[in-house]
DNA sequence: ACGAGTCGGTAACCATGGTTACCAAAAAGC
DNA sequence: GCTTTTTGGTAACCATGGTTACCGACTCGT
């Protein structure tokens, strides 16, 4: 089990476990590794599901058919990523993509089950690792939250306050650096580029806020309110 | 115990668990019982978190600061609802919403610890109690996935088309009956009624469906796939 | 069966924002 | 230094869909 503690403790399922105690794990969860060639599929959609499943060699991609027949690349795996944790504790068990090797890989899978099931030897860490499964899984609901939210807002405008506000709640000061750049900003709040940059620029003409490329000013914080006010 | 136990016994965490091993797990959880007065703040947003909560008496809401200064209700909270099950367990353990008493109400706190905390009189139903756990935050994370899989789709025609080709696979059948009426149909695609009725108008006057009032009939599976390839 | 209320279809009007294209400024390469 | 590439601002054009309003068709209560 050497061999395998050393290709999955980078597994955010495992932190804050030492290598020792993660090797001895991995008795208790009886883990089952596969090997894939490349195009194979680990995983079909709308099949049931009991194991969650890590990469521990080469890489694989979770697609989805969209709706139509063409399959798309939702997320790239890699070593060591997870896959299916969501599913596998839900009420419905049934893998909610396909998963296909992109490379020649391995795969480790471990039931849900033992995740949770009390661990006969007694673990010591088989709390911290039920922990860090709750976290995970909480984390993206948070994350899938904030990403509602965002999607939620239905003016460019709105966006770019919330976005604005959220920042200078974050950092304290009303001059502070924009993280994203213009591209990567408009794609997270699901506009165009050019739309965002026209907004902006009628918030500069409004007073609102000043700026240079990333660098930011929030000039009247009462008045980017009003924006959200009038819904 | 037995009072409370009967109290809760409904809350979804603890669903399968009887009404006896409930009483008696929670001496192992031990839980702390709190009363509010009407209007009292049972948690402000942005301060740290540590445990859970469940309604036992009365009824609270879940309000949220709408950025702007205005409190905004987001859920209503009667007995047996759960609140900071999200936050809880995530990497910033923040109460990310402020719950105020709406009535007088009683308010059952369950440390996250003592959740995954091996219980130390091995109750025999802790590890249901994880397993309600991980069910209930990753349902609620599935719900947010598909959630924001529709509010990426651009049009409306995108939107309904999705739709009505899940509720095809769903039921298998190429005629069947829309469970929401319109408004309920408009609101989950968030798109406005009139706007919806068009575009299933149109998809009518191309052949792609028939359909009257909630009864529908898928005509031209392909037809309405395309609508999809090109974006 | 009749009137009130609800639900769904339709149309005209118009604001918002996506599209495309172009240009200037900054950054990176040589 | 200069050229090339990337990044961001701007403008014109136009499709999409929100808004409002109205009307007919069902439903329900009496």
């Amino acid at each position: 089990m050497e061999h395998l503690a050393e290709k999955v403790d980078q597994c955010s399922l495992f932190r804050d476990i030492s290598r020792a105690e993660l090797a001895a794990m991995l008795h208790c969860l009886q883990p089952v590794v596969r090997k894939y060639h490349k195009d194979e599929l680990l995983t079909v959609e709308g099949e049931p599901l009991s194991a969650l499943g890590i990469v521990v060699a080469g890489n694989a991609a979770v697609t989805k058919e969209s709706v139509a027949g063409s399959r798309l690349i939702m997320t790239l795996l890699e070593r060591p990523m997870m896959f299916g944790e969501m599913a596998a504790f839900s009420d419905t068990p049934i893998w909610p993509a396909t998963v296909v090797a992109q490379s020649d890989c391995e795969v480790l899978f471990i039931q849900a089950q033992s995740i949770v099931g009390q661990c006969q030897k007694h673990c010591a860490y088989h709390q911290q690792l039920i922990y860090n499964m709750l976290s995970i899984v909480t984390n993206r609901a948070l994350v899938l939250n904030r990403k509602v939210e965002f999607l939620l807002l239905k003016s460019v405008r709105e966006k770019v306050v919330v976005y604005l506000l959220e920042q200078y709640r974050q950092t304290g000061k009303e001059m502070f650096v924009l993280p994203l750049d213009r591209n990567e900003m408009a794609d997270f709040l699901n506009v165009t580029r050019p739309a965002l940059s026209r907004e902006m620029g009628r918030m500069r003409d409004e007073g609102l806020i000043d700026y240079h490329r990333a660098s930011i000013k929030i000039l009247d914080v009462e008045g980017m309110r009003r924006a959200l006010e009038g819904e």
